[in-house]
DNA sequence: CGCCTATATATGCATCGTCCTATATGATAT
DNA sequence: ATATCATATAGGACGATGCATATATAGGCG
């Protein structure tokens, strides 16, 4: 359920197509939530059914028609309601740290060369967290006031906290290993 | 697939049966994954068809019957093989994140109000963690070498860090909104 | 006597999510 | 000429997940 809030969010600052809703997906609020390009139509065309958007076809001479959707009054009042709710707490799944759990059964030098890997994938994570900024006024320049920009914002200090906190995690493990202070079978 | 090789990261320690390995997956790794029961025993039931674990019927008086499984040599390898594989990064999902981001629609006083709520959970979820490492010897004592626990143990370190930085943001959210330092519609 | 809890396994159903493929158009590159 | 890319929508297949329910045994409580 959390796509249909999601889309319902970006249709309330603006009308947008599948088409778009993807490419805003992937490049504002990528660090936190990702859509299949499939799942994305299909969400929209249950939720034209349930009354909560609408549909607007435009045609176009250049290029293939597009479908704009519009959020409703019932769709406004779901979103309202929902993001008065308490946040949907979920279980935090990690499939990484099952490969962590269980890795004393490889050697240090393979577990050295994981997390070194691992350090290196956070490292180039991190620095594309610092370029997402600039992409919103491209992508979704109807998200314009100061205070959606602010919220919008927290999403990503929250997630550069997280994977800074992360890659400390990964550089004290490695310095573990190099100095040998792990326990040996 | 992650349930698999958890599962199979398990049995290699000892066998278990699918009620063994739900209190397991509760108490130990709950942290970072969450496994649901009926889901357990149809993941034994085909990890069992494929070869990877075999099943032992073991009769009981005074209780159910109970199914113990054991690692096959198949199995083994194919956990061994995983763990040298580099970790399986997902996309990060966060339906809380999604609510952060459009609620600027909101009132102060309601955004206020959702961020200390989410803040008093993590400082539980924190107390919880302080909890595990006195679990692994009651639900899972067959993990008893140093090694083994060291790689557990690095699991709920990233847990308790990640957490400390989630709510270090939250307070930072709750201080600005205090300080009316949140930009007005 | 009925009810609940713990042990123990299993199925049904619906949703969510991903991957792959199909369809259609126009522009640009080789 | 052909290939590929960007735009644009959509369906099939499948696996993962979660919730509810069914079945069976034994013990404890009121």
């Amino acid at each position: 359920m959390s796509l249909d809030y999601a889309i319902l969010g970006f249709l309330n600052y603006h009308p947008y197509s599948g088409y778009d809703l993807k490419k805003i997906f992937d490049t504002t609020v990528q660090h936190f939530w990702s859509a299949d390009q499939s799942q994305i139509y299909r969400t929209l065309a249950r939720m034209t059914e349930q009354g909560l958007v609408d549909v607007e076809k435009i045609a176009q001479d250049d290029r293939p028609d597009r479908k704009v959707y519009h959020v409703t009054e019932a769709g406004r009042a779901a979103l309202l309601d929902w993001l008065s709710e308490p946040p949907p707490m979920q279980a935090n799944r990690s499939a990484p740290l099952i490969q962590v759990f269980f890795c004393g059964q490889l050697p240090d030098d393979d577990v050295l060369a994981k997390f070194e890997y691992v350090a290196d994938l956070m490292r180039e994570i991190l620095k594309r967290y610092d370029q997402i900024p600039g992409q919103i006024d491209i992508h979704a320049p109807e998200i314009a006031s100061p205070r959606e920009r602010y919220f919008w914002l927290l999403t990503l200090d929250l997630g550069i906290r997280t994977m800074r906190a992360n890659l400390e995690w990964a550089e004290s493990v490695i310095e573990q290993i190099k100095n040998g202070q792990v326990p040996k079978a």
